[in-house]
DNA sequence: ACATACATGTAAATGGTTACATGATTTA
DNA sequence: TAAATCATGTAACCATTTACATGTATGT
């Protein structure tokens, strides 16, 4: 299970109660890692009696108990075993090129639509992913950055910040990919393959029949 | 469940049996979906029932049975209806990027093998997508493809081609820029970021330290 | 006083993985 | 006759989603 080496990623950054930690996977590890209350919770719990973390119990007010935890040495050992083993990095279910393969069942104009959302949502990931690169890479941090580098020796501050500003640098890259393919696929339901491609096309024949049969 | 239609499209192709389905999914299918046979006949069953699908069946030998699913109307629609509609399209776990983030906890030599053990899975993605897409718009097709677009108006043939090797280029592009993450990432671990950067790094130094802290 | 944010969960259902189980048919 | 391929599953477990449930503290 990710969830939990996702987990013990956050929490070695700083200490952390499981509300705080469900805004962290809502917002800086959005495009990497998400996971709602309902799972985080059940986990935290989990991963203390397996000894991974461990919980300080607080109160605020007189009443509301908060459980900050932290990564013990067991959690540090797993986390860091998980970080240097490598896995299967091959994606085994990918929704958008599943819809793609079938796009010739609709409209054109309808797969013209389905391209365009894809556009319209990777945009957004390629700013939110370039934004936390530059603001990394320009130790312009956010508060949870900061902490984390704060705890590092100076001379390793640099390292860190360049590897974690990479990894935001990724996702962005990833939707960039996929903005291309689907602006190259709204190209290719007007006009059909391009010229030097493998297949010619009679002259001026558009490949864009109205609505198809199963 | 996307499963379903992932299976729908397969066999609007054209009607197979668990077995043959669960090929496809290993083989075109494999970087698009996977799904194993313990998945595959249960959801067969769940589909025939819901009326999907549904099954001739034959006898292979004497007694070896043999359950031919084709899509139904029913099928076709849902099918159609699933194609047609936006979907929530953005990456919701990203296990390669969220061990890139904390690649620092290791020493720079093993965080080098893991981006290299990336590039070298995504590169086999890359020539496989790319000669399905080759394949299929050069019209020498797997048998598979064949059977489709035989089943389709010449007109349209062209059109289908186009659109299905679009879906294989995709897999391929993402592949690509998976790769070029991981090359950047070992760039990075052995001369820190590039001078027009928005870090400038001292001259001379290298951002490599042997082995990190917690 | 009211709304918003803080805080921690449970339950049911769905989706997916891994291991196991069994036998028939074809090919070398 | 042995190995590979064809053929269909079940069971147990793990991971994820969606809906529900409850109450406290803070700011306006």
């Amino acid at each position: 299970m990710s969830l939990t080496h996702a987990i013990l990623g956050v929490l070695n950054v700083e200490p952390m109660n499981g509300y705080e930690l469900s805004q962290a996977f809502e917002t800086s590890l959005a495009w990497v890692w998400v996971a709602p209350r309902s799972q985080i919770y059940p986990t935290l719990r989990k991963m203390e009696a397996e000894g991974l973390i461990e919980a300080e119990r607080q109160v605020r007010g007189t009443k509301l108990e908060r459980r900050v935890y932290s990564v013990t040495d067991a959690g540090l050992a797993e986390l860091r075993r998980w970080v240097a083993e490598p896995f299967d990095t091959t994606m085994k279910r990918d929704p958008v090129l599943l819809q793609g393969l079938f796009l010739d069942l609709v409209d054109p104009d309808v797969a013209a639509k389905i391209f365009e959302h894809v556009i319209d949502e990777q945009r957004a990931i390629v700013e939110y992913g370039e934004r936390l690169h530059r603001e990394i890479l320009a130790s312009d941090l956010l508060p949870v950055h900061q902490r984390r580098l704060a705890r590092r020796p100076p001379d390793e501050r640099e390292y860190v910040a360049t590897l974690k500003a990479h990894a935001f640098a990724g996702a962005a890259a990833q939707a960039k990919a996929r903005i291309a393919w689907a602006e190259e696929g709204i190209r290719l339901l007007r006009h059909g393959p391009a010229a030097d491609s493998a297949v010619k096309r009679p002259a001026g024949k558009k490949a864009r029949p109205r609505q198809q049969g199963g």
